[in-house]
DNA sequence: GTGAAAGCGCTAACAC
DNA sequence: GTGTTAGCGCTTTCAC
């Protein structure tokens, strides 16, 4: 960070504004001239100051990316493509964590937290529209995850209502009527939150099959303790479903971990659905079916959202009308559903 | 980003000076002028522009972390550390990962992803000694993990061979003989990363038990399917050890998964012990025993490593000695050693 | 306690 | 093609 332009300037006898050109390959720049500037920086070492530069064009070339937590694999797997994706538009990525807790979400969309940053890629929990409407900032925000806002902002995330019926209608092809949902949330007046609960409830009724409440097992996150505490207390309380849907992955595999103590079989005894499709539902002792969603579609689409927003304000002309996007998901059947010698 | 302190300060009718005093809290402000000069700022809704502070100050506040890979959940939990770490200092954390290409690493040192930071945490797998030695850039550098360079830098991991040694220690203790190494690295003339299969062999060695390099179970890389393809290997080979020990905890769970579909009891049959202490590794049909390296000492370590440096450099005095620094480590039993009803 | 002005390193008009 | 120059928005001497 100590030789600047200005220095490289005088050592190749030139202005600024050559060696400008050569640093940022502007074309009307004559071999010699090229090569000789190249020689001065060469001989210095310089290294663009990337601030400075930031100041002047007015962006930054960093997207921030808040999760809830990066202990949930699907996040970091997530994290990974998005950092991927953001590279391949020369942008790099400052990734903050959330805890899930509302207060630090309302932080981070306000850029206090990540505070340079082009734009910003949030997966909210906990955050209420009303949080959101207050906002400031006009640096693009894209939101991602199974919560809605009825908000002008760009907003990515699988059908998840289609995604749940189709794992509960997997259960139910396979013969299973005793469904249990895993991973509600009880603390809240409203669920917003869980179109996934809304699609087994769906399902199930277009089915036929009876909607026993009972059968929703609810906990106050989303990891595998708590889907392990879930199904303990679903259990004790005298319930023995067939069949579990899990809100994710992580609480399926809780999930299956007390059953395994408790001497039930899956899936003979219990079949299991998850969501996410993490790298861990493909091993363990009974691998899991699960929702697939395209993860890297997701990255793709949130960074691509940042970039066409930053490129409209920089550039000629109107800012594009917020969306919702739909990546594509698949049901992945495995041992969970299928048993080990497959169908 | 469009309204500047000198828009406040005009509003105000003050100095630009005055409302950076404001800004910054600088203590000698009268507070009638305190609270007019806020007023501006918040009618105007005014944001300091990070990135013209940062010029000026010659800091981003930014400290890059680049892991091998987000998919494995040891990174993905020791990044959430790092971010936490970084963020009591008043940092946040540019995120990049590597895949375990020298060629990206390479990049990574030379500021070249991530460009502007203060500082970098990185940790490396294919980078070599001569690589790091041509290194410009003198931002600061800590180096994490199990790799040793005879450079400068602040270097932070956990004793390996110490902890290898205690992890196949436990393994003779359960009366265990044939215990087998898996995630060993063939691609190499010299296979400097590790000292986790030098421990192995020590620990053998002095307990008296003949090591045989038949039970070396080599690997390209570290996931799970590594993990499984390796042990598949040595099973094919027709070795039957009656134990495991693993470079890592995902080529523990790609290796009990393999067993578990040979109808090999664990630990029955073949006792298992991973490294790295995932979450993961405490659910699953059977838990795993593994060494768990403090991480959130590590993240701390770190992060302190850059901090100092950089205090340094823009403080008073002399650039610190660079460090090795040996966080500390312990051997959780479970299932995977242990069984089900524990000893 | 507050104001004026210089300058961090770079880019982009605009002139030559 | 290349040089001159004016800022980007902020902090920071240094006067007052």
């Amino acid at each position: 960070m100590r030789v600047s332009l200005k220095d490289v300037a005088e050592r190749a006898g030139v202005s600024v504004k050559t060696v400008s050109n050569v640093v940022n390959n502007y074309p009307h720049v004559t071999p010699a001239m090229r090569a000789r500037v190249q020689q001065a920086i060469d001989e210095l070492g310089y290294r663009p100051n990337l601030t400075a530069r930031h100041l002047r064009k007015g962006r930054t070339g960093i997207i921030a990316l808040a999760v809830p937590e990066l202990g949930n694999p699907y996040f970091a797997e997530l994290a990974g493509h998005v950092i991927d994706e953001a590279a391949r538009h020369d942008f790099t990525v400052l990734l903050d964590h959330t805890q899930g807790r509302r207060e630090l979400e309302l932080l981070v969309c306000q850029g206090f937290r990540a505070r340079v940053m082009d734009g910003l890629i949030l997966s909210p929990l906990e955050l209420e529209t009303e949080d959101l409407r207050g906002r400031a900032e006009e640096t693009p925000l894209v939101l991602l995850g199974e919560r809605r806002y009825d908000l002008p902002y760009d907003h990515i995330a699988i059908d998840n209502i289609a995604a749940a019926r189709q794992a509960v209608g997997h259960l139910l092809d396979l013969g299973r009527r005793r469904i249990a949902f895993l991973g509600a949330r009880e603390d809240r007046a409203q669920q917003p939150a869980h179109l996934r609960l809304l699609g087994w409830r769906a399902e199930l009724a277009d089915r036929g099959v009876p909607v026993d409440e009972a059968l929703v097992g609810y906990s106050e996150g989303w990891e595998r303790a708590d889907g392990a505490a879930a199904m303990a207390r679903l259990l004790d309380s005298g319930q023995r479903p067939d069949a579990v849907f899990a809100y994710n992955d992580l609480i399926a595999i809780g999930a299956m971990r007390v059953m395994s103590e408790r001497g039930l079989r899956v899936p003979e005894d219990v079949a299991v659905v998850g969501f996410d499709d993490v790298t861990e539902s493909r091993y363990g002792a009974v691998t899991l079916t699960t929702i697939a969603p395209d993860k890297r579609a997701i990255a793709r689409l949130a960074v691509e959202s940042v970039v066409k927003r930053l490129d409209a304000v920089h550039g000629d002309g109107g800012v594009p009308e917020s969306q919702e996007m739909h990546p594509a998901f698949s049901l992945v059947e495995r041992e969970s559903t299928r048993g080990r010698g497959g169908r």
